[in-house]
DNA sequence: GCCATATATCAGTAAATGCAATGTTTGTGA
DNA sequence: TCACAAACATTGCATTTACTGATATATGGC
């Protein structure tokens, strides 16, 4: 009889080993991005299904009781090897090149992350890091002159896959005045920059006399700028540096709406080191997506 | 970062070494009792999920390409541990005593193959076979005094779980003359026997001119009675020897509903080991299910 | 006694997945 | 060459699963 065998979900063995290791499924719900009661049941499954309680409940937490010690050791072993297998196959598949379209303002703030765990995770995949603005990346992507691109846009339709949605803010220097000063002095960091219509439109409506400092597509020029009062600007809440501040609704600035960041990957044909790397930006930007 | 971590599934694994163990997903959803779309499915599945393919498909069946035999190796390894831990963990709940019911026809056909895998499995688990009617099995299950019961019924609202429907047929000797006696000699296994008032109301329909041979809950006996052409008898098809014949619709004796055979548990608590048990069962009977 | 923290449970929903049926390709025999 | 058979791929459908969000329950600190 071949019958009778079952198979153990992998991801109940993880959430048990996660929970085990931290004697909270709290803990260990915020480290697997799952909500506490996702936890509770994922540990009820399995204990139903191996037919034996796994964690002892009592005050004071948990405590693994006798069988649920028995299966902890076999069950990193068992993660062991099911990573080993991730790691040796879908890795050989993960090569090559890969060109990621990346908005100025996104570079070094959001992405930072997810670009350094990839990198570390592929050496041998070749990243080149296109910094445009949205709307360039979008043309970038179409022409395949890209793999694939972070585009910040209106929220809405969207060809593309909203990783998260941020409030567009007014910026300026600690307790600066560049916010007071009419004209306004805005920097916007490039004249394609998506969000140059929606400020500009903003400012237009409200009836407030401005003028613009361009920086030609850097944005640490933008920030100097700003932190040397010389002019205010518009970010996603997200990016702000903590040494900005975000202007408040009252600050006499027109509010602006929110944004969406959105990934978009080319109509046909993604490679595997593409589709991957949309991955690990999925996963890095899920937590902050939450938040917003 | 804790990110980036992907789980297998199991069963993906454990159909994929079933293909490349018989070079063939036809074999290999026999094997594991899925249809060949959805071994096909799962195949794809996991080739999408690792990012490459791990089939070589072209004439003259399936190889395994090189991806295919590096992940060859470890799948059995995880397959093995998975299984080691089932073993323990399952199998370390299972003991004490299990009260199984049977009906007297099952216990020697169906039946017989489950019991012994499962007493193989679980050798340290008591098991007490009680053979009765399916009527007094219900009542006995409603005492408490058997842990869970294959009931024979009619189809039909049930408090149980459909295991298979079968149809009920007239049994004869190869060849014999008991079948066009009259009045017909018909052994009925028990009194209480839950085919008794279906066939009686039959041969009544019928008009036909019958007397009962009872054998007091020997199935043996009735077996001997019908090979030796002293009477006929009615069981399910599924059950019948392959010495004795079905007697055809034209024969003369009245059809016969179809009969569904199911699985009851106590309304409350089920011990691990009798739940096991209840899968064993389940498994043993689903491919016959399909046949019926 | 009341709040804070942690786990369990429930209802609703969106995704996953198996089956059945059908399509496609390839090899075989009349 | 055509029909047929065998094997894998694909599609539509229906069921099941397992998540989230909300709520109930339990425990300890103040």
């Amino acid at each position: 009889m071949l019958s009778m065998i079952r198979n153990l979900d992998t991801a109940l063995v993880r959430t048990f080993v996660a929970v085990a290791d931290r004697a909270s499924m709290t803990a260990a719900a915020n480290a697997l991005h799952l909500t506490q009661g996702a936890v509770s049941q994922q540990v009820k499954r399995l204990e139903e299904a191996l037919g034996c309680s796994l964690f002892e409940r009592d005050r004071r937490g948990l405590r693994l009781t006798r069988s649920g010690e028995r299966l902890f050791d076999k069950a990193k072993r068992l993660l062991a090897l099911n990573d080993e297998i991730w790691a040796e196959m879908a890795g050989s598949a993960v090569a090559g090149q890969v060109r990621l379209g990346v908005p100025y303002d996104l570079v070094g703030t959001l992405l930072a992350p997810v670009l350094k765990t990839y990198a570390e995770r592929y050496p041998q995949v070749e990243i080149s890091l296109v910094c445009a603005s949205s709307p360039e990346l979008t043309t970038a992507l179409a022409a395949g002159t890209i793999d694939l691109a972070v585009i910040e846009e209106r929220v809405g339709p969207t060809a593309g896959e909203c990783l998260a949605i941020d409030r567009l803010v007014w910026v300026g220097a600690r307790g600066g005045a560049a916010r007071t000063k009419r004209p306004l002095p805005v920097s916007i960091v490039a004249d394609t920059c998506a969000f140059r219509p929606v400020v500009l439109s903003a400012l237009g409506e409200h009836g407030l006399e401005w003028r613009t400092v361009f920086e030609n597509g850097n944005i640490d020029a933008t920030t100097a700028t700003v932190r040397s009062d010389l002019a205010v600007t518009t970010w996603l809440a997200s990016t702000v540096p903590a040494d900005l501040d975000i202007l408040p609704f009252d600050s006499g600035l027109p509010p602006l709406p929110n944004f969406a960041i959105n990934l978009h990957l080319p109509v046909h044909g993604v490679a595997p080191a593409a589709q991957e790397f949309a991955r690990y930006i999925r996963d890095g930007l899920s937590r902050r997506a939450q938040a917003a």
